[in-house]
DNA sequence: ACGCCCTTGTGAACACGCGCACAAAGTGGG
DNA sequence: CCCACTTTGTGCGCGTGTTCACAAGGGCGT
């Protein structure tokens, strides 16, 4: 529309923002545990480990929802946080690869009480087919569509070994599921439109490997007081 | 200090290469797996999903390996890879929490495969002690101290609860452990020098649920095809 | 020996995110 | 009613990271 304007993607919240925001609703919830009421930028902040800059920023994002000279309503934010992530509804989640991750994930109880829901745990080896896994029976890989269309699932979860993941996630995305969740330690192909998140352990220790020889090196790095290498 | 100089973190590689280096490292390993010789920076950025001018630049990190007109050559770009991860050496890994997760962390054969030896597995619940998992006996968490003195421990993996977790890395910490990988829902403290990772599973599925949900609003963002995010 | 073509390595422009610092806005006390 | 105090919301400069585009460099065919 106007040329100068610099407004092609305004309505979006920073990623970096979205990546903090569960945090910021986990302490808030801490808080309304506690029966605490209200909280100043400078508490949640320190709470959290960021900047309180940042995290004024980070909600301003959402609107105004402070009041100056007192701080933040801890209810009220968490709803407008839970909106804005949508955690006001509930998603169903499938999971692939019923090994040692898969059932973890499933035992796991802290997602039901986020509003994620598991809709199944699948596998396609027969020998685990029917365990049950925290109340859940592991069903067979080729009901995956099945699943997805009946549960209307909208997550999946990829926790098989590496040479199925590609395959599986295809079937997910043909399925009509547009995030993925991926353990698998390979990078996944998709479509545009569909959105791939990865944890991949290796990886975080491999970071951490790193620092660690940087530490160990003799290294007058910044820092001077750093509490070197202890 | 000295302003017209560029120089006071220049022997530091940037964080963002750090991070994408495990992934090119895996790429060229399944292509030494292959056979393969050399590789250009155009094929491996496709096979790892990022640009080739970004792969050159992170590897330009490193030094000049590359043959402009041919490429990198697979094995010397692995040597070269892991020589700067740290991974010709091998690193000692104490995991707390012997529950679902870890227990599929220590059952997991990709660690051991990389230069990650699991030294051990503890816990604080009597009925857990003595089992086996993964060939490995599970020890009190009292033992701590000791298992990372006698072990060398210089990497800590927390699968605790939440309300233990912050104690059990402050042992780690006074133990003298300086990397901690931390899969608890919390925000750990720690002393400078200390590096942290944390791996959250909640807040993947969170980032993922807010994506969704942009998609489902009819958002008739920019770009009406797709190419969103990706 | 020479020149063509391929690929690296990097300069420069751009995008994004961070944190300081401060004005605006609201509260509570006198 | 006014003033002093607290805390939000944000403008701005800075640093980091990404991408384009291209000159420099090296192999290979002739
Ligand atoms: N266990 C861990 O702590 C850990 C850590 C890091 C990464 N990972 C990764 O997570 C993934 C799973 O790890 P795991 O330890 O649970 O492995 P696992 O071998 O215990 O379980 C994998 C499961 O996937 C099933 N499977 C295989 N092919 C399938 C297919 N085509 N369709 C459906 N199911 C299929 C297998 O039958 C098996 O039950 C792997 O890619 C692994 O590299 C695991
Ligand atoms: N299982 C999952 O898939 C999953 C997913 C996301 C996050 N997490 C997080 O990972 C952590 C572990 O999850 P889990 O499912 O394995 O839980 P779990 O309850 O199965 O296991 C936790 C283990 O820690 C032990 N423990 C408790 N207090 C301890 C202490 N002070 N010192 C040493 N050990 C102690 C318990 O005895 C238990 O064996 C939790 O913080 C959880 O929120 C797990």
């Amino acid at each position: 529309m106007t040329p100068p304007e610099p407004r092609p993607r305004d309505r979006g919240i920073p990623e970096a923002t979205v990546a903090r925001l569960p945090v910021y609703l986990r302490a808030l919830q801490a808080l309304d545990d506690r029966g605490i009421l209200t909280v100043s930028s400078e508490h949640l902040a320190e709470t959290t480990g960021v900047n309180s800059a940042k995290l004024r920023k980070d909600l301003s994002h959402l609107g105004s929802y402070g009041t100056r000279g007192v701080g933040y309503e801890v209810e009220y934010l968490i709803y407008q946080i839970s909106r804005e992530l949508g955690l006001t509804q509930d998603w169903s989640v499938a999971i692939v690869g019923a090994g040692n991750l898969g059932r973890a994930l499933a035992n796991y109880g802290g997602f039901g009480t986020r509003g994620f829901r598991i809709a199944a745990l699948l596998d396609a080896d027969t020998a685990v087919l029917g365990d049950t896994v925290a109340g859940l029976s592991v069903g067979h890989i080729d009901a995956l569509e099945d699943v997805v269309d009946r549960e209307n699932v909208s997550i999946g979860v990829i926790a098989t070994p590496a040479v199925a993941a590609q395959e599986v996630c295809d079937r997910f995305v043909e399925a009509g599921v547009t995030s993925v969740l991926n353990f698998a330690p390979v990078v996944l192909n998709v479509p545009p439109g569909v959105d791939v998140r990865k944890v991949d352990l290796s990886i975080e220790l491999q970071i951490l490997a790193f620092h660690e020889q940087r530490k160990a090196d003799g290294y007058a790095g910044l820092d001077p007081f750093g509490k070197g290498p202890v």
